[in-house]
DNA sequence: TTCACTGCAAAACGTTTGCAAACAG
DNA sequence: CTGTTTGCAAACGTTTTGCAGTGAA
């Protein structure tokens, strides 16, 4: 609706990363200098809940968020330092399987090497 | 080593429950009332190296410890808000297999609810 | 006697919020 | 015109840290 919400999204659209907070704010700062950093986690607010949005919450380290809204899991690569997309196939169902739990929903956050780190070496 | 650090340790052991470093720091505060929080913070990290506790970081609230050092994970129960034991079996090789990737590390995050409440309800 | 550990308080970090002004519909 | 959204700055909850003093070995 407003020019900010709309340069916050189009940064994310933009981009082949998962970024941070922070990462948007100044990106999309570059393109709306008034921009305030309250504006940017409210608008991520409204896209998460609108399913607009995955918001990837990690327990060391500011949030990330993704342009793909499908569910699916990530990985934080050790060496280069980005989220990348995990192509996990139904956790969810498999671990209510092995535990035999009442379980709604879960969160991943799997550290590694990804695969552009792997080449590289 | 210090009075303090068993004091610590000691809350920790003691519980049955998952506790957040807050509800350490209160409860050892009891038995050794001049504990500073940072001195529960300092220690909870020298046992988690010492590999003598777990942590379990989560993404939203306080990180949690647990006395139960083996490899295991947890469910937040999204009805008593208690942290319990998740019986899971070799995700770390389910993972990789599915995905193909370089994981080294993973943790979860699952939220439901636990048996105790299942029985309650 | 030495060096690790403590208590304290301040700072760090990422995120949320109260408020009055600005703006979209 | 009305109600949502903004910018600002202050506050939040959790964790870390600098420092001078204390205490265990």
């Amino acid at each position: 609706m407003t020019n900010q919400r709309k340069t916050i999204y189009d940064v994310i659209i933009g981009s082949p990363e998962h970024l941070s907070a922070e990462e948007i704010y100044l990106r999309a700062k570059k393109r709306y200098p008034s921009l305030a950093m309250g504006t940017v986690y409210r608008n991520l607010k409204l896209m998460e809940d609108a399913g607009e949005i995955l918001h990837i919450r990690t327990p060391d380290g500011a949030d990330r968020y993704d342009k793909t809204t499908s569910k699916h899991d990530h990985m934080e690569c050790i060496q280069c330092g980005q989220f990348v997309d995990l192509p996990t196939h139904d956790l969810l169902g498999l671990i209510r399987e092995q535990t035999g739990m009442e379980i709604q929903s879960y969160q991943i956050n799997a550290k590694g090497i990804c695969s552009e780190c792997m080449n590289k070496n």
